[in-house]
RNA sequence: GCGCCUGUAGCUCAACGGAUAGAGCAACGGCCUUCUAAGCCGUUGGUUGCGGGUUCGAAUCCCGCCGGGCGCGCCA
């Protein structure tokens, strides 16, 4: 807010020289306004000369004294001064910088929100793990980052739809394995070879025992109920899938004489969706723990049974990107992705290979994804040799329904774990051989560059454990793996012993949101869970929340001494605030959407968590040394409890784009 | 071998290409008869892994080394 001030008044300068005979200047690039390290630079500095001095054809110290001269009559400045090599610094007036306590309150909760120039409609993927298990700690990042990241965009003017992609096909043999684990677990059987074992996977197996005790009816009535209603194509087609298993299973159960025997009777597939459903819900609620909610819980296997993955395939054929001639491109990609070297491997026709596919069952040749025409670096199996399509011929369908929704995206951005950064090639590629236009010179290249600009793919990089100075295992050897649900409850149960469960979990979720989403996505981090349950100086995440709650608290004793914190303060009043801390404060409270356009820019959402931990310090800078409730000085009284209001405001919105709480008493 | 990420204070990490590289913790010293001391104020701490280059200016961009993490299936 009064970043832009200082921004508007030097693009006015800029005009103004235009107009004077400095025809350059009316196409600078717009100003950075920038913070100053030292005090004695004044508030704000840019070095908008320094930038331009060689398109003005002048010094840039000569340019900065042009400008400086320019923005002379601007109200809102004390000084303007021109520094080092040609750095504007910028010192405000006192009631200037004060006056933004009103701009603050005004704004209410859209506080952080900023213009943005071009709105777009931006689809964010993240989380999207397999129904084969709860969400692990390891997941715990991307659905941490994936949500901050979706509400900055939000609140940078986006629109954005959060979204949760289900790996259902029903091809996955993982997902066939899951599913018979649970039946050897739910009869008392050995568990088949490389089985899935661990205390979730026995909890699938209760469920489903329990639920098939008895009829299905209620399941079966509400499933019914959802279809009756308004819903998109796609849920239609999964509650439809889901309904006609319901029916088959339930048919099953009546004719079994008890769960047992009706588990034993199951067929894979329908016992698999049992357990997906089972699953996904588990996840969905343990997500929402976590602070964590989807627009869409998008099945892959819906794609399947309205013939989109297979109407998608014929489209690449019939466009020639995807074809069955028996052999794969390989590239060698140099660093900015040009091809050093192009290799065709023709493929093997006999059926030596030992690939996991059924021996003589070859009935139909590979279908190939030509995806190295557009930057990946091989070319890619759509259906293989035992006509079984891959995951890719998913993707594309996948991604072609995103683009082509009634809530059509502009923009999709997909978080992925550290594993996955091999997809960043085949993704793109995927896109582009949706987007490419039939002809065309070029059409291939254009494709591929309408790809990088509408698919951005964030991989956030691993997060270790560590639990007494040593890494904490994330998978134990009995197959129990490390959930995320189970890091919010200890956190959780150690930080708040006395309070209630529903409290604890929220404790907890807090803890784990702040401290995932300290450091940058890129980087690797450690979480270090002695740290994030000490209740004392060490943790961010209390010195923030207790900064909020001790605004909080002043509000109310304010309104006991008969004091309300004016929603629309006189300017007169506020300029009273003209002590260094109060400045500070308000200048901090003031750049919140800015910290949010950068953020929603580069995605580096982490520097939220910064931001509140340097506001909750110029509050606390502030409450120590300029006391509030003064009854012999009701003005000032008043201007600082607008003060506090504002930062009260700050701090939980900061934390609101966090997903993290802010309490009002502690 | 190739690719992605990464290397900053004792530790964990910040820093739109900007001025003297900042916080927190740890260590040391102060501050509660007044609004929440889960707080504040101060001191100490650096060859930004190494070497080149680009420019008015580099922790940041480019090249080359060195170290760490992860990934490279007709698995998902």
């Amino acid at each position: 807010m009064i970043r832009d001030l200082v921004r508007t008044r030097i693009e006015e300068a800029l005009q103004r020289l235009a107009r004077e005979g400095l025809a350059a200047a009316a196409s600078f690039p717009s100003p950075e306004v920038s913070d100053t390290r030292q005090p004695e630079h004044g508030d704000y500095a840019s070095n908008v000369a320094l930038l331009n001095a060689k398109a003005a054809g002048m010094p840039p110290r000569i340019l900065a004294e042009r400008i400086a001269e320019a923005l002379a009559e601007a109200p809102e400045f004390e000084a303007v001064e021109v520094a080092g090599p040609g750095f504007l610094n910028f010192r405000l007036k006192p009631e200037s910088v004060a006056s933004f306590v009103a701009e603050a309150l005004r704004r209410g909760d859209g506080l952080p929100r900023s213009r943005h120039e071009e709105p777009q409609r931006i689809n964010v993927e993240f989380v999207s793990v397999n129904p084969n298990g709860p969400i692990t700690v390891g997941s715990g990042r991307g659905a941490a980052f994936g949500s901050a990241l979706c509400n900055v965009l939000e609140a940078a003017g986006h629109t954005v739809h959060r979204e949760y992609y289900i790996n259902d096909g029903v091809n996955s043999e993982q997902m066939r394995l899951f599913a018979e684990s649970v039946r050897s677990l739910a009869l008392g059987e050995p568990l088949p070879d490389k089985g899935y074992k661990g205390d979730y996977v026995q909890a699938v197996a209760d469920r489903i025992s329990e639920m098939l005790s008895r009829p299905l009816a209620e399941a079966i009535d509400g499933l019914r109920t959802a279809l009756a209603g308004e819903i998109d194509p796609w849920e239609r087609r999964t509650l439809e899938r889901r309904l006609a298993t319901l029916l088959r299973v339930e048919e099953r159960r009546a004719a079994s004489a008890d769960a047992a025997g009706c588990i034993r009777e199951l067929s894979t597939e329908d016992l698999k969706l049992l357990c997906e459903t089972l699953m996904i819900e588990r996840q969905r609620s343990d997500l929402a723990d976590f602070g964590v909610r989807f627009d869409t819980w998008f099945s892959e296997q819906s794609l399947h049974d309205a013939g989109e993955v297979e109407r998608c395939l014929q489209r690449l054929i019939d466009a020639g990107i995807a074809d069955t001639e028996p052999y794969q491109t390989v590239l060698k990609l140099g660093k900015n992705g040009e091809v050093l070297e192009s290799q065709r491997v023709e493929q093997a026709t006999g059926d030596d290979e030992d690939d996991g596919a059924p021996q003589g069952e070859a009935v139909q040749p590979t279908l190939w994804l030509r995806s190295t025409r557009f930057g990946d670096d091989k070319d890619r199996v759509l259906r293989r040799r035992d006509g079984r399509l891959t995951y890719i011929a998913s993707d594309l369908a996948y991604h072609l329904d995103k683009f082509n929704r009634p809530s059509q995206a502009d923009r999709l951005v997909t978080v992925l774990g550290p594993d996955h950064h091999g997809y960043i090639g085949r993704l793109t590629a995927v896109v582009a051989a949706l987007l490419r236009k039939p002809d065309g010179e070029d059409a291939d290249r254009e494709a591929l560059e309408e790809a990088r600009r509408r698919l951005q793919v964030v991989i956030f990089q691993i997060v270790r454990f560590v639990k007494e100075g040593k890494p904490a295992p994330m998978r134990k050897r009995d197959g129990n793996i490390y959930a995320l649900i189970d890091l919010i409850e200890e956190l959780g149960r150690t930080m708040a012993p006395e309070e209630s469960p529903e409290r604890q979990k929220e404790v907890g979720k807090d803890l784990a949101r702040f401290f995932y989403l300290m450091r940058s996505h890129d980087t690797h981090m450690d979480f270090d869970i002695d740290l994030a349950t000490r209740r004392s100086d060490e943790n961010p995440v209390f010195y923030v929340q207790y900064a909020h709650a001790r605004v909080c608290s002043v509000l109310r004793k304010a309104e006991e001494a008969g004091f309300h914190a004016p929603l629309q303060p006189e300017p007169s009043e506020l300029a009273l605030l003209a002590h260094p801390k109060e400045l500070a404060l308000v200048k901090k409270i003031a750049d919140l959407p800015h910290e949010v356009r950068r953020c929603a820019e580069d995605f580096g959402v982490h520097r939220l968590t910064t931001y509140a931990v340097e506001l909750a310090r110029l509050y606390h800078a502030f409450y120590d040394t300029c006391r509030v409730i003064q009854p012999e000085e009701p003005a000032l009284t008043r201007a600082r409890l607008s003060l506090c209001a504002a930062a009260a405001l700050g701090l939980r919105r900061a934390l609101g784009l966090l997903g993290v709480s802010a309490p009002e008493r502690m």
